[in-house]
DNA sequence: TTTACATATCGACTTTTCCCGATATTCCTA
DNA sequence: TAGGAATATCGGGAAAAGTCGATATGTAAA
């Protein structure tokens, strides 16, 4: 069950875009950080670094973009990796294309 | 040019997703104002009605979708009528499925 | 089991958005 | 060309979002 309103707020921010855009291509987007591994995604202190804010707005923001369905996150020790969730955009794609 | 977080800002909110929606198929949601005509879109003043905000919140959310793209608009006489800009959500669909 | 580290949450402040009423502009018609 | 109707713009108060620093929580390693 997907909340357009929701989804459309959570995208609403450059900073937002900005880390969904690089979360499509992590080994790309964060080199030199293969030590951490890209199996489960990008953790929150990767993506902090690149994007300039501090931790506790990374974190916030990651947060806003899982409740949008945009993003999932996994636990693995003391990190927590996310990555995009695709089903989501194409669900989102179609349904501007046919309900919006 | 699109500029996805204009646009993204533009469906961010509530009554303006509705109004998009209304204007979808203007004669089922605007019933018994065919007086009006349909051709160039619907008239600031039927939206504002169904919407049941004042005329002055409506005609700022219609600026605030065209600048987006999303609707364009027609002035005949006194009336000016908005509708959808069908290529931007096109545009917006194809935009999520390959760039965001 | 204490410590250190990664992340999450909280409280506060600033900026932006929401939405209104009042006023201005545009255009038609008498 | 004066008046009236439709829309646009302006100024402002309230609510939400952006962003921070400080603190709490969870986890791993010493």
């Amino acid at each position: 069950m997907v909340d357009q309103l929701e989804i459309f707020k959570a995208l609403s921010n450059k900073s937002r875009l900005d880390i969904l855009n690089w979360l499509k291509e992590p080994q790309s987007s964060f080199p030199g950080q293969e030590v951490y591994g890209f199996e489960h995604g990008v953790c929150v202190g990767q993506i902090q670094q690149k994007a300039g804010l501090t931790q506790s707005t990374v974190s916030e923001y990651l947060s806003i973009l899982q409740r949008a369905g945009l993003v999932k996150s996994t636990r693995v020790g003391q990190w927590t990796y996310y990555q995009r969730n695709e089903e989501t955009f194409q669900v989102l794609s179609r349904l501007i294309q046919s309900e919006i």
